[in-house]
DNA sequence: ATATGTGCAAACTCTTTGCATGGAG
DNA sequence: CTCCATGCAAAGAGTTTGCACATAT
């Protein structure tokens, strides 16, 4: 990361100020609040170095698509609330990888989607 | 489902005899050995409408894309093979989606990807 | 005979890239 | 002062849609 632009700033503020998956759009708009003249290309350009340096992870969510977090979270999953369409963070993690192989086969990772209602919905 | 072409067999047909998660250009060249003039708009409004009908399954890769697969097999997941990019079914299901649940959440669906080495390139 | 289905091409969405300008170091 | 980063616009990939023609029933 050679230059800390105000852009690249920018964009890295809107993820520690949200700490949950956001979209490409959401990122967007969010940091143009910061940096109006910000375009959706350097938004791109600037998610896709954050995950090849480490400090983003890409989320990619079937039927939903690519979103982005901060790296620094730790192994968890996600929940999409169909009701609201929420998407939350689910610490934790039910699976033993050892378990899931049939024999011969290599598992070196996973990602465990989750759909259903949230708390908050259910209340309502 | 309202008329039998030969174009809509055709893309049956790919379906039964290839019982795997399909890309639609997948589905597209190995109709067109039955069909040649068969367009790619055709492929995709009929898995729409086999979708919809409940005769396919959608399979929502992260980083792959979507895929569609009879809908009949039953509960599994899916394994994709780093190495050779062929995407496995993995029978059964390691997950109890009870015990998924923080307190106040409904789980009403799940899915889970597996990402490794297969068997026949592990051999290799 | 009639209306659904097809094929083509254009439109659309999402993402990437080329290029001239701007600004961090 | 240099070179990396930005913004714009054009280019690509994947998917959807409008329309006239073909065809299953």
């Amino acid at each position: 990361m050679k230059r800390m632009t105000k852009q690249r700033r920018a964009i890295w503020e809107v993820f520690t100020e949200n700490p949950r998956p956001l979209r490409v759009e959401e990122v967007l708009a969010l940091a143009q609040a910061k940096t109006p003249t910000l375009g959706i290309a350097t938004v791109y350009r600037n998610v896709r170095r954050f995950v090849d340096d480490g400090k983003l992870s890409e989320v990619a969510l079937p039927e939903i698509g690519m979103l982005y977090e901060r790296a620094d979270i730790g192994h968890h999953h996600h929940f999409f609330c169909r009701r609201c369409g929420r998407l939350y963070d689910f610490p934790g993690c039910p699976l033993r990888e050892d378990d899931l192989a049939p024999r011969g086969y290599a598992i070196e990772a996973h990602e465990l989607f989750l759909y259903g209602v949230c708390a908050a919905c259910r209340e309502a």
